[in-house]
DNA sequence: TATGAATGAGCGTTCATTCAT
DNA sequence: CATGAATGAACGCTCATTCAT
């Protein structure tokens, strides 16, 4: 896995001035309009919830006016979506980039635990947003047109390591890619979504990066455990 | 394991068990008016959280008025405060009813994993309240008086079948009850709380009886393929 | 008919004090500010509109503000419908009020014409209100659960005048007292409610007293033409 | 009487007819532009009134966009008092064709009455934009340039009448047109602007052919006995 | 000529909360 | 103990209109 400094969020900051520059193209001070009131939705949202948030705040936040949301997505319900489409294609994205130790499958796997925890953690507001489509049971994400092409690469990701595993005599077969994908993707989205009561209830702190590597090191057991020829 | 005398109501004060005599009688509303509207609340605050909550669609959901909130909670947090608890004292009560194989520790812990499951599947506003609560980075729970109370008996429960499993040395040393306890936990808890997304995303119900026994047994494998010796 | 100062409307100017010596009654201070509000309304829906009347207008007049229009009538419709409702009890308890000249059937008719006019030249708030009803079609006067009860008193008043000069051998037989009600109606309401535009068109000032009375004077020809025996 | 060579929308000015000549051809799309937004406010000013008409609905209705409203009429304002030129024009013309029974007075007003009757149920909006126009005391066809062009042919119409049937000794002198004019003008106007309300309160439906039919004969008897020598 | 972007002001409505009895 | 009346602030959203090219 190549870290390769790939932050799909970090783009909202320093930038600022050289848009300016940007925007001298045509089409291109709408367009820094649109994605600054995306960038500070994506952050209200997550902060507040959707009801939480108001178009207030992340107007205030993009330093932009409420209008400007209807002008460019309808609605509060439609620039939702739109973060969460633009959310998706960056978790798509960033999991289509991760490089693998691809000769060594227990590497890989673990590769994939560390690249999974790390992106939660470094994106806390992907939580937070999954979390309020699922309160409104996911009844956005579905007018979206593009849901479909969601489809985690990391499924596929794990399936090509698996299938290595077991040419090499290292994993059981009868393994389920998604089952395997969906434990690393559990064990590390409940640490940090539920970070907060977790914390509060074994009165410790779990985000403490000795605690944080505890648990990688868990996670990484069960799930070898669970692939392991006995 | 088993239920010792347990009122999960008997929360607050000493009045309070006054009041539950009065409350035999049909005529004592004051009592049913605050257990309804905690009901209400529950609902509501786990359908819409807490700011899509208002205090309107609560006092209508209890058949009162939203003059009986203040009256009973003091304000829309001292109500979301007092489900919370409700809410872990119920957990809680229903952790200490698991019955266990006792003799068996590969048995009990399908157990315990199959309790946790089904608690989940029964009580979505359970995952839903805690999604909340964590949104707002567990800032309710923390102002309860009670919340020492709530550390759960699951642990300890997982705590006494490694041992016994380590004694019968079916199950590895050095394997902590925490881990499991959060293992089983978050591969439940997700599977739950991220349904609408995943069901949506994967093109497929994952609610369905078929796939949810298929989750619990993958589970189970991962849970003992950790804890057994190699 | 007796004039005696009948003016339903003239409610809402100088007995402000008075009032504030009856509110120390129980239930007064919301009546009154109920009152307000339904006076202020008829004002404004008249001179604006449903649509151009705006709840700011209204409270400002009424000296309220906005959120006790909900409090006492849910929403701009049903203050609305309010205002109609009590436009056509006015309108009805006028009616009831007239007075004829009971042995003259051709005076009694004069009589009813003078009181048309009188009352909507008093009363253009009545037209304008009765106008943005039906530029609703109506919808509005349907959800009143009393609408049954604005059946017009003057119809039965005409009637009997009818009989009365139909005995006397003055007035011809098949004449339907509801074709003399809408003759005199239309009539004067036409008058009243184009005021403006025919004003404009003719290059007259219609609503000039001896307009007035040209047009009172040929609408009793054409009534009294209608009904005698050729 | 007869049509003269009419445009009721050649009104404005002299560029007007160059682009009538464009608007035969099919690529000439802003003088339909023009005319179908034009179109659409007459429906939505008609439905809405003023307040409640807005530039959305009118562009939506004329599939254009908001822009061109002002790009075509200035403003709002601008827009409605055309369509009510428009409306005046197109009203005048209708007058102009009315074809009558010279020779028989009595069955020429009669045909006046018919035609008027007719065309208030046939154009609805003519009595919906008349009727916001009142609301708003005729202010904006005073800003028409035009106003004075809509003198009503059907008056002249009337006078005629009258004057043959004076000679034919027939009718009474000293019958005022304008009166007879405004006789049936309100009396029909009346019956269907305010068919909603009437139909509510009386209980049955006014715009019933049958009732349509009674109402018009009842109002050639008012009118004929109105005129007539006694 | 035509159009995307932007805007200040205001809309009807609802929020959680407190007053006063 | 309970309740009608009242409230300031904010809500999501839409209005007619203008800018800038």
């Amino acid at each position: 896995m190549k870290s390769k400094a790939f932050n799909p969020l970090a783009v909202n900051s320093k930038e600022k001035r050289l848009k300016s520059v940007d925007s001298a193209h045509p089409l291109s001070a709408s367009r820094d309009t649109r994605e600054e009131i995306l960038q500070a939705a994506t952050r209200v949202f997550a902060k507040h919830g959707f009801e939480g948030a108001t178009l207030q705040k992340i107007s205030k936040a993009a330093k932009s006016v409420d209008r400007m949301i209807y002008y460019y997505f309808k609605s509060k319900e439609g620039l939702f979506i739109a973060v969460l489409e633009r959310m998706y294609v960056q978790m798509n994205h960033a999991e289509s980039l991760i490089e693998l130790s691809s000769d060594k499958p227990e590497q890989a796997l673990s590769e994939v635990i560390e690249f999974v925890m790390r992106y939660y953690r470094e994106h806390p507001e992907f939580i937070a947003l999954l979390n309020t489509e699922n309160l409104h049971q996911g009844r956005h994400i579905v007018k979206s047109l593009h849901a479909a092409k969601y489809s985690s690469p990391a499924v596929n990701v794990i399936k090509s390591i698996l299938k290595r595993g077991q040419q090499m005599g290292l994993f059981r077969s009868h393994v389920r890619a998604l089952d395997i994908y969906l434990l690393i993707v559990s064990t590390n989205y409940f640490y940090v979504s539920n970070r907060f009561t977790l914390s509060a209830f074994l009165g410790r702190d779990l985000q403490a990066s000795k605690e944080v590597s505890r648990w990688r090191k868990f996670v990484t057991l069960a799930v070898l455990s669970s692939v392991r020829v006995e």
